[in-house]
DNA sequence: TGTACATCAGTGAACGCGCGTTCACTGATGTAC
DNA sequence: TGTACATCAGTGAACGCGCGTTCACTGATGTAC
């Protein structure tokens, strides 16, 4: 259905949107085998093309993975920026973040293991690491709020992404049961998580 | 060196531990290049014999990957254990499984990857599930001092785990700069976080 | 001590498979006149 | 409106590769007598 970018081939030349077919019949696939699964000839066949039209678009295999995982950097920023706007204080801000964070891996898969599972020398394709380093942007604003130093800001931001990351991973592999019926308790406990780093003190830092 | 088991094959017969032999070149082909570039025939190469000879040691492929999925649950118990039996109290304790687990994530890193990325499906191998769940109870005892409900004693340890976990994804991933410069700091984290996950009061488990 | 034999851990060749990538090609489209 | 032509997104066949797995085999070892 999707990958056809539009009603009827026209004859055998010119799709239409075949880029876009392509990325779409590649995330499909991701998301039912998993990033390891995937491949170019699998994700030319659903999208009804020959094995050799990819490169018309795409410099190689990666060069479309690299493309997907920036799309997927570009949906966190909005996401992630979207559930942070519903709430005041930075406490809950990052709150929101861990819990959107948690949702993301669940109703994203596909992006999310593009993102940390593809194998992507992320050197070789610079606006990866800039799109990164966007979504790590927009929580530092909340992160400063509460920590003055602009080093334990990127330290908290960090903490906070990381046991959200965790969760998400350990969700997705069945620590906590079944994934669907968990989604929900884990985005509590990302949360939580999240507020307690935010909110601990008992560090001295100098220890 | 390694993977011959012995100072010289006996003339083609009988290999001595080839089991063993294999095992090792698994551990070191995927310490180089990562679960997902691992292939048997290639481990059977660096142990020196022919592709063939493995399948009189394991049933197939996912079997020995199961296998050193297990040891690796082995050795972080052995590791955990020895790292919480360095200090006293639960926070103290539960602070040196996270960075004990950072830790491993770095050193033992081949084991790390077989266990979380190598695509077992642990149903088909109870053994792993009953080592994983043997690591877990190892965090249950001091958990338990710290949350007098049995559900929160677990969802703190799973919270703990899941925040060292995503800090050794992190600092993997080169997030933090290189990640053996920043191995120390980042145990250090962990440790943070984990007094921080441990000590928080703040949620409220009705809300 | 010597011989016959069962065992079984290894060999090496072969299999079918799916992959990423290349290549000469074709034919629909849009443009210039 | 009609014609010639350049463009270029697609085809389909082919390539070399490495993989997991199977198979009949071989020959060193240990055991029974």
């Amino acid at each position: 259905m999707v990958g056809k970018a539009g009603t009827a081939r026209r004859s055998g030349q010119h799709h239409g949107d075949l880029r876009r077919a392509i990325e779409q019949a590649a995330l499909v696939l991701v998301e039912e085998r998993g990033v390891q699964g995937f491949s170019l000839a699998e994700a030319s066949r659903r999208a009804g093309v020959s094995v050799a039209a990819p490169y018309k678009h795409f410099a190689d295999r990666d060069a479309l993975l690299a493309d997907l995982a920036r799309r997927g950097y570009e949906e966190q920023l909005e996401r992630f920026g979207a559930a942070m706007a519903t709430v005041e204080g930075p406490v809950a801000q990052m709150a929101e973040f861990a819990s959107a964070y948690v949702e993301f891996a669940v109703h994203r898969r596909a992006l999310f293991e593009l993102i940390f599972a593809a194998g992507l020398d992320k050197r070789r394709y610079p606006e990866l690491l800039a799109a990164g380093a966007r979504v790590q942007d927009l929580l530092v604003a909340p992160a400063g709020r509460l920590r003055s130093d602009p080093d334990e800001a990127v330290d908290l931001v960090h903490a906070v992404a990381a046991a959200a990351h965790g969760l998400a991973v350990f969700l997705g592999q069945g620590v906590f049961g079944d994934p669907a019926a968990q989604l929900g308790p884990t985005r509590e406990r990302a949360r939580a998580a999240a507020r307690a780093l935010a909110s601990y003190e008992g560090d001295d830092v100098d220890a």
